[in-house]
This record gives C-alpha cells, structure tokens and sequence, in this order.
DNA sequence: AATCTGTCTATTGTGGATAAAAGACAAATA
DNA sequence: TATTTGTCTTTTATCCACAATAGACAGATT
C-alpha cells in the first residue's frame, strides 16, 4: 500500500450528503471546491457513485438515480488520516495512564502496534515533538518527558503570558473589525449552551477552543497563535479523559468567559486584564487538579 | 546508501586527536564516553585504526604506532550529518535572496538539488515548520512565507516577552546556582574580546548565543528554552549572510551585554529589566535594518 | 568484584518504489 | 468568452529494505 486514500473514502462520504439533496450534481471543479479535493478526486468519486448506481454520468450530466443508503458509506474509521489515527493512539498511551515520565518510545514497536509503516510514525513524532512531551535522542529513542505537574505549570505560564498580550491587542481592535463578531457569535453559543446546562455540557470543550483561538488571534503574531496548538490539543484530550465534575467545571468556565467577553468589549484594557487573569487562574487550577 | 556513516566519520576524526596525545588508547567503553558514540562505533574506528596501521590492537592493548597525518583525518564535508547539510543549503536558499514569499517549496526538487532522498527532506522540513517559515498544505506544497519584516517583528515580540521573563528568573537565581559561574566565565570572554576586537568580532556570535541561553534557561520552562532555537537559528544565519558593519555592531552589542550582566548581578529585577530591554531593543533594530 | 571484550540482536536513518492526490493544458461545450 | 471536461504529468504519502548505530549479555580478564 502506498498512500491511504482517505481523503478519498472521506470526500465521497461527505459528497453523499450533498447528493442526498439534489436531483444532478454540479460541475467538477464546484464539486472540488464544495468538498475541499482536487478534481482527480471528485472524477474518482463520480466514477464510484457510477457504479453503485448512484447516479448516471456523462459529462456534465450528472443525474441522481437514488437516494443514499446507510451502507453507501464508508466506515468512519477508513476516513480518518493517519495521522489522526497515530496521534489518537498515540496520546491514548501517554496520557491515560500507564505511561511513566523517562520512559524509552520505540518507532519500530509503535508502528507494529498501530499496525503503519515506520515512517508515519516517526514523522509523527517529529512533528509531535514541539509539544514539549517527548525529546529526541539522536540515532537511538524518543524519550517520554511525561504529562507531568511540570510540564502543565510550563504550558499554563507561557499561556498566560501569551494570552494576556493577546487580550491587551484585542481591546484595541478597531470596532470594524471582524473578530468582534465573532465574538458576538461565540457569546450567544455561551448563553445557549447555559441555558441547557446539563444536557450540553460537553460542547463547552469545542467553543473553549473557538474563544481562546480567536484571543490569540488577535495578536497578529504567528508564534503566539501556533503555541495554542499545545494547548489545544493537551487540553482536547485532557477533557476526554478526565470527566470529573465535567458539568460543575464547565459551567464555570462558561461564567467566566462570560465576564471576559463583557471585558474585551468594554475596550478597557485594565478590566480585559483581570477577567483574563481570573479565568486563566481558574482553568490552570482545574488543570493541576487533574494531574497526581 | 542506507544510512550515512557520518556518526563513524566524526568520531573517527575525534580519536585521531585522541590517539595524537597518548601511547594507548583507553578501553572501549572509556573511549565510547570521550566521543559519545556506542562501543560498536569505537570497535569500528579502531579496527580502521588498525588497517592504517595507525594502532596495533590486541584485546586490551592498544598501541599507537604513529602520529597521525592530515590525510588520515576523513575530509570535513563528509563528517556532516545529511540534516545539517540539508539545514544549510535550505537555508542558504530562503535567506540568501532569490527566494519570494508565497513561493512553492518542492520536496522531489529540493532533494534532487541536494543530492538526498525525499525522505530526509521531508522530515527536515517538518522540523523546521516550527520556525514560522515555511507552512504545510496538506497532499500538497509547503509555502515559504519568507524572511520578512513581519516575521522579524513577530519574532522579536516573543523573543522580548521571554527574555524579560528569564531576566527576573535569573536575578532571583540563590547564589550558589552554577549559573553565576557560567555568567563570570562569558562575562571574562567578553573582555576578552573586546579587548582585541579587530581580531576576534566574529567570536560575538557564538558568546551571543552561549550567554542569551543561559538567561533563557534560567527561566525553567521548556517553551521558553526550546524558543531559543528559532532566535538562535535565525541570528546565526543572519550573522553569516550579512556581515555590515560586524566589528562596528558586535562591540556595540558586547558592551549592552556587559552592562546587561552587571544588572543581573545586581540581584536588582528593575535594573536587569531596563539593560536587558535596552539590549533588545538595540538587536532588534540591527536585525530589522538588515531586511529589506 | 569490577570492568572489559566478543558476539549477537534490535532500532534508527535513509533511499527507492508505488498508489493516491494534485494540478496543468488543450479541446469541447454552453 | 467563460467554464467544463478529458487526458496527462508531477508531487506527495506511505511502505519496505538495508546499512549504520546502539545496546544487551555472557564469558574473559584484571
């Protein structure tokens, strides 16, 4: 096998929706730009769709024979990338558990366990090796610096500083910019969700993402914005391990990034401080607690 | 060619300097210490030793037959590893003009022109995403968004952000942290310097960056620490492409570090603050001037 | 008893091959 | 004239193979 062709499997599932609501498709190069492929693609897609008799094809006559079955679908798991697949398996091992700080990590041993070539594997690890949880040993092993108590008072303090700047350039955005609403968008999404607490809960984790991204954002500096990744993902996958209190938890944050929102609008820069600092405070603390 | 043997090559040259100042040579695992390498390199390098009649070797006996000649030391180009040739002639391309932002980088063409596989170019650019300069399209090219204004600008805003922070960690340093040994010794080299600076400018570099990550590391955070590399990458780069007014540039900056160090020693935050700002202040300008 | 050597195995670094995906260009169509 | 399609070429993503290097272990040596 040389290339997975997911982005394949995942385009003609998503084309299936878009089959699902119109009697003929349109053109090739529409079609790409909808589904975000190149055109190699959507042929190969229509050609498919041919032979399961999903629609009749010629040129630009694209005709809806049927509507999709659950079965026309590829199974979500051949869609993912591999590099969602090893990084899921990946953060699985060394973040629930069982994972010591100072342990060795061996490309040969993972690639057999996640059943992918070695080179995956090790451009995986490369690419993983900003997040500052594993260090390179030249011509011999990775080293595992573990999710450590350390390791989060580093990620929370560069954050802060970060995030701090970031909010100080926010309330100094010109009222024509577009970043204020989107923040109006992401407010609302707060009240909504508050509104029904305990059954949407677990969208807070996504909308944290959305408002703390567009934050860093704003400080038009590229390294800022690419050290939320760490975050992100750390985060992300600390909230799918750890669901204690989720409800409680996220409620709060919710409350906060509330007073935060009302402070970056009052274009106070003192104000948009402190509702900063208080929620950072509050999220580094519920990080910690997490962490043995 | 599967793997370079540049690790072999390296040491080798290493233990001719090695060989030069003994009779015998020490046991394999002592010699594996002194050139970092494993005892199969070591039992490589003395079996060569051997053939070139350069050692007889018997078990523990290791006896120097003769001095060494410039002809047996391996040429310096092929002691390289493939990542730094990559590394420079990369970076010769982005900084040394010629090369637009916005541009498409190809790997197949940039391995053909380094004379590597694709493999090894790929997995340099992906380290090197890091830096800022360069950006993944997926199933795609990486775009270079260039050596620019911006990006020095970005650069230097981070780079400020920590350096202060790491400037108040060090003032706070107890006195008995081997920090203040290390920062007595660059101090000394600094006088040094200055003191026949027509000869020795060009050694301002290499202090640069010996004494800017001394005061990063002070700080204890592995983000900050592992940022430095970018500055680092980017200085020494600079450095070696723009060589203006160096001797002019290096003394003016050699005395701002002195001055700088005075204040850290002072154990007085508000000062160290205002030198270390000053000094940033001053490498900042020099970097930027040197940007169209 | 501690260290060293001989031997063997396991893992990394790198080039090469190949299917998937992107993309270029001219002819066809509306 | 502006898109669209058919066809072809180029490039990326991935696996595999193999030499270089690291590392483990038992027996030899001091």
């Amino acid at each position: 096998m040389a290339k997975q062709n997911t982005v394949f499997k995942d385009a003609y599932n998503r084309c299936l929706k878009v089959l699902a609501e119109t009697s003929s498709l349109p053109s090739e190069p529409e079609l790409g730009q909808a589904l975000g492929v190149s055109r190699t693609t959507v042929r190969a897609i229509l050609g498919r769709f041919e032979e399961a008799k999903l629609i009749t094809w010629d040129k630009r006559k694209k005709i809806v024979l049927r509507q999709p079955q659950p079965d026309d679908y590829f199974p979500t798991e051949e869609t993912d990338s591999l590099a969602e697949i090893i990084e899921r398996s990946f953060m699985r091992r060394i973040l629930a558990g069982g994972a010591e700080p100072g342990m060795q990590i061996n490309e040969l041993e993972l690639a057999r366990e996640i059943g992918t070539g070695t080179t995956s594997v090790r451009e995986f690890l490369i690419r993983f090796s900003r997040f500052g949880l594993i260090e390179k040993r030249p011509n011999s092993h990775w080293i595992l610096k573990g999710f450590t108590r350390e390791f989060a008072l580093e990620l929370t303090e560069v954050r802060e500083m970060f995030e701090l700047r970031s909010a100080a350039s926010f309330v100094a955005l010109p009222d024509s910019h577009s970043a204020w609403q989107e923040l109006s968008r992401i407010e609302a999404m707060h009240h909504e969700i508050l509104a029904d607490i305990d059954n949407r809960y677990k969208e807070f984790s996504e909308l944290d993402e959305r408002f703390h991204l567009l934050v860093h954002k704003s400080s038009s500096n590229r390294f800022i914005v690419d050290f939320y990744d760490i975050i992100s993902i750390v985060f992300h996958y600390h909230y799918q391990w750890n669901k204690t209190n989720a409800r409680q938890r996220n409620a709060r944050a919710l409350e906060e990034h509330l007073a935060y929102i009302e402070a970056l609008r009052s274009h106070d820069a003192k104000r948009a401080e402190e509702a900063c600092r208080r929620h950072l405070h509050s999220a580094r603390e519920t990080l910690l607690q997490s962490i043995p």
